[in-house]
DNA sequence: ACATAATATTACTAATTAGTAATATTGTCA
DNA sequence: TGACAATATTACTAATTAGTAATATTATGT
């Protein structure tokens, strides 16, 4: 086992996956999937993001293979593609609880 | 336990940090600092990368916390502040090697 | 075929930001 | 103090992109 750093190519790669994360209302829209699928129009009533912008975002997510898509009759649904992103978003999740918990204690332990 | 998905400011957070993943320069510092803390000219030289953007990606992990800074003497040493990145980007590399191999396995099969 | 509902696309604006050259700051050593 | 090395900052450009209104597409039911 060498060095085994990534090469530019490679760290492309991760960085626009994480660049699909970096965006609220992205995560939005992976967090209202996570339970199950839904449609375009669920989507929209379940954030606060316009259609167009909700349809936008979806197709992006879509074409990085993050979100799979059917169609049912009229409606559209999306669902996530690998549930791997949310053990992702558990590790932010946690590492920014974590980091507020901290600040909270240094707060608490100067009151003297 | 009720719905518990995340409000527009926390999903503001969890977004801010992906973002600071999602650019190759950044991660390369964050892959070179894995083993070891480094001065900023060993930063530089490890990457291909400018010193002057070099130096403003270093400021802008250590802003956001991700980075501790130590000087000794002239030379100032950066290192990794939450070793939780690298359980991020382990995640995402292993997603991305796992989807390569799959894509592999597919044209394979196509191979008759 | 027509009206309607759901979704996608287009064209645009405003805001953000990576990279950089030049310059400023800070520390060391003689 | 002066020369030098390491790092930070500034000011700028070019590129990317979220959000949006308007419009286009696609499917359904009559």
């Amino acid at each position: 086992m060498a060095k085994s750093l990534l090469d530019q190519h490679q760290l492309k790669a991760v960085a626009k996956l994480f660049d699909l994360l970096a965006e609220p209302t992205r995560l939005d829209i992976l967090q209202n999937l996570k339970k199950a699928p839904l449609s375009v129009g669920q989507i929209v009533d379940a954030t606060n993001a316009k259609q167009s912008n909700i349809s936008k975002q979806l197709g992006i997510l879509h074409d990085a293979g993050l979100l799979k898509r059917e169609r049912q009759g009229n409606l559209i649904f999306y669902s996530i593609a690998d549930p791997m992103i949310f053990d992702l978003c558990a590790l932010v999740c946690g590492k920014l609880r974590k980091d507020a918990e901290s600040q909270l204690a240094l707060i608490r332990s100067l009151g003297k």
